[in-house]
DNA sequence: CACGAACTCTGGAACGTTCCAGATCATGAG
DNA sequence: CTCATGATCTGGAACGTTCCAGAGTTCGTG
């Protein structure tokens, strides 16, 4: 494997120099286009491909996206990524991934290693991410963050649905259905998650059901059914999930009892992930704008690169999908 | 934002040159403990942090893994891309990731992509690729397949699960749990498909139930279902499905139908992914070791760092998980 | 006391590109 | 014929590191 010819290499072969041939690959027009031709024949001869790492050094960009992602396990989060990279690739920008941030101190360290790399920009893909961490990235590039943080951290952009409203959609139209009890059901005390069950809350009372308001807690990794059978004990007809995964467990919950959704349970929840089209019977779901969310933010650094410094916090608006589940 | 502190600046504030400063973040031992001390002091007061990009080009290194995926929206997948994350930030490697990897078209630009950032190693996680556009990704960095092509590349390493046994369990199973009239449901023409079913061929032929074999072949997108119902009113009681997704494809139409499973229909599929979890009944399905996958992947490039040129193909064993579905 | 062997430390080249200031040359105006 | 102008091209510095050859100092040994 000889060594990668360079723009020396393609100089020396074309005869002119090294600084021309930098000029006429990047189509600058100050070059005679027969000496361009001439250039471009002889990088070609050579297999010639610019050396990204050289370049980034001498111009300080690297082009690169630093995207952190809290995991890849939820669907939401990996079609988020997915059109960002998109976008990123439009623009001509490659994405670096690092997943797993969950754990603050991982999330450190993924940062820290991204900005060594000198990435041009930082997504942050989470539920929630810690401020301070935030800004001291915000430090060696601008950061933009899809997803909720519990009040704008100054310095960050963000992109985000707005999660009370989408709330709002789900509860009224189980209203609208006729149920009363309907019941929320949760295992997030993150940003989005409270965002939602305070819109699931201010629905109720809008729609005069304040006293039918019933959160179905849980920790992380508890499941679904205590809470869910003593709702149901208690008339409840309807949940309201945070999420597609938690709605998910919800109707596994119901097929196992043998409950018919959504006769028997309504259940309807959030995200709008490819999991509600696998769930049985299909979910309805508050759908989140995710391709729009991802290209915006990938905008929102390119506005921070052409040198905005005011922040923007991007709030879009969520729509309702209804399917067989409620 | 001051621009960032560099060594020279360390080395100034120190009172020593850069080579020195070099030596000691780098944890040479030619250093004296007392300078030591001052060096890294210094750095820190200053919050040094080293340009990995600047080092990479000195070094002819990166640090850098191309990670290059069909797509992200098969658990699978993500999967394998998260165990390779996970591999490589052990080894000090930070991920670029490409997905969206189908179209050989695409590939072959992202493939040039990560060339030009000059990623130390590549790792393609997909059910297929173009064994140039492998060998041509090669020239410029070692690859390493995770996943199928129909025979070995030539300069690529591969680690794969044994497809065919992994198919002969899942019949096995199935013949043990006394069903004959087996079927196998499939929408794949690559290799690993095309290995899947040739497993199922052979074992239903080694079980004495060749006159049963019955392959259900689809387009990529259309619906399992007809092909399911002239299998189930040809007396079939239980299909072996290609993979996770196609699994769930069938216990969607049970559902729809209202056969019950397995009673009615047993179904097994193939890579034990958390669809498998998530379906209802659980998914009795054929694991492919895939933290080990990934890992093995990183690890194959580090040999070929380390000098080794002869292929490697890896192919490691899958066991049957028996969950509620068969 | 001299000398070589550690032990520390240093200056400059190199990596492959872009940027900058300026060199060269033909052209056309005066 | 001269000179400014524009078009085309060039050499060297710079980006932030690491590598290399060697310089200076200290110390033990004969």
């Amino acid at each position: 494997m000889r060594s990668r010819p360079t723009i020396v290499d393609v100089a020396a072969r074309a005869g002119v120099s090294k600084s021309l041939v930098s000029l006429a690959l990047r189509g600058d027009d100050g070059v005679s286009p027969a000496t361009r031709e001439r250039i471009l024949a002889a990088a070609d001869e050579l297999g010639y491909r610019s050396n990204a790492l050289a370049r980034a050094l001498r111009q300080h960009r690297t082009m690169l996206l630093g995207v952190v992602v809290g995991s890849l396990d939820n669907p939401y989060h990996t079609e988020v990524v997915e059109s960002v990279e998109r976008a990123a690739e439009r623009h001509g920008l490659s994405v670096l991934l690092a997943h797993g941030a969950r754990r603050a101190g991982r999330m450190a360290a993924r940062l820290d290693a991204l900005g060594d790399l000198d990435v041009d920009g930082l997504v942050v893909v989470s539920s929630w991410a810690d401020p301070e961490l935030l800004q001291a990235a915000a430090r060696r590039a601008p950061v933009a963050m899809v997803g909720r943080s519990l009040e704008p951290v100054a310095g960050i952009d963000s992109v985000n649905n707005d999660d009370e409203r989408g709330a709002a959609l789900a509860v009224g139209h189980l209203v609208a259905a006729g149920h009363e009890r309907i019941a929320h059901l949760t295992s997030s005390r993150r940003p989005a998650g409270l965002a939602r069950r305070a819109g699931y809350e201010h629905a109720m009372a809008s729609h005069g059901l304040d006293r039918h308001v019933r959160v179905i807690e849980r920790g992380r990794d508890e499941p679904a059914g205590p809470g869910l059978d003593a709702a149901l004990a208690d008339g409840c007809s309807a949940v309201f999930a945070r999420n597609d995964v938690e709605a998910f467990d919800a109707l596994d919950h119901a097929w196992d009892r043998g409950i018919d959704v959504p006769a028997g349970l309504a259940v309807v929840g959030y995200d709008d992930s490819a999991l509600a089209l696998r769930a049985r019977p299909r979910l309805t779901s508050v759908h989140q704008p995710r391709a729009e969310m991802g290209a915006l933010a990938v905008e929102l650094l390119r506005e921070r690169w052409a040198g905005r410094t005011a922040d923007r916090h991007e709030v879009l608006t969520p729509r309702l999908v209804v399917r067989a589940s409620a």
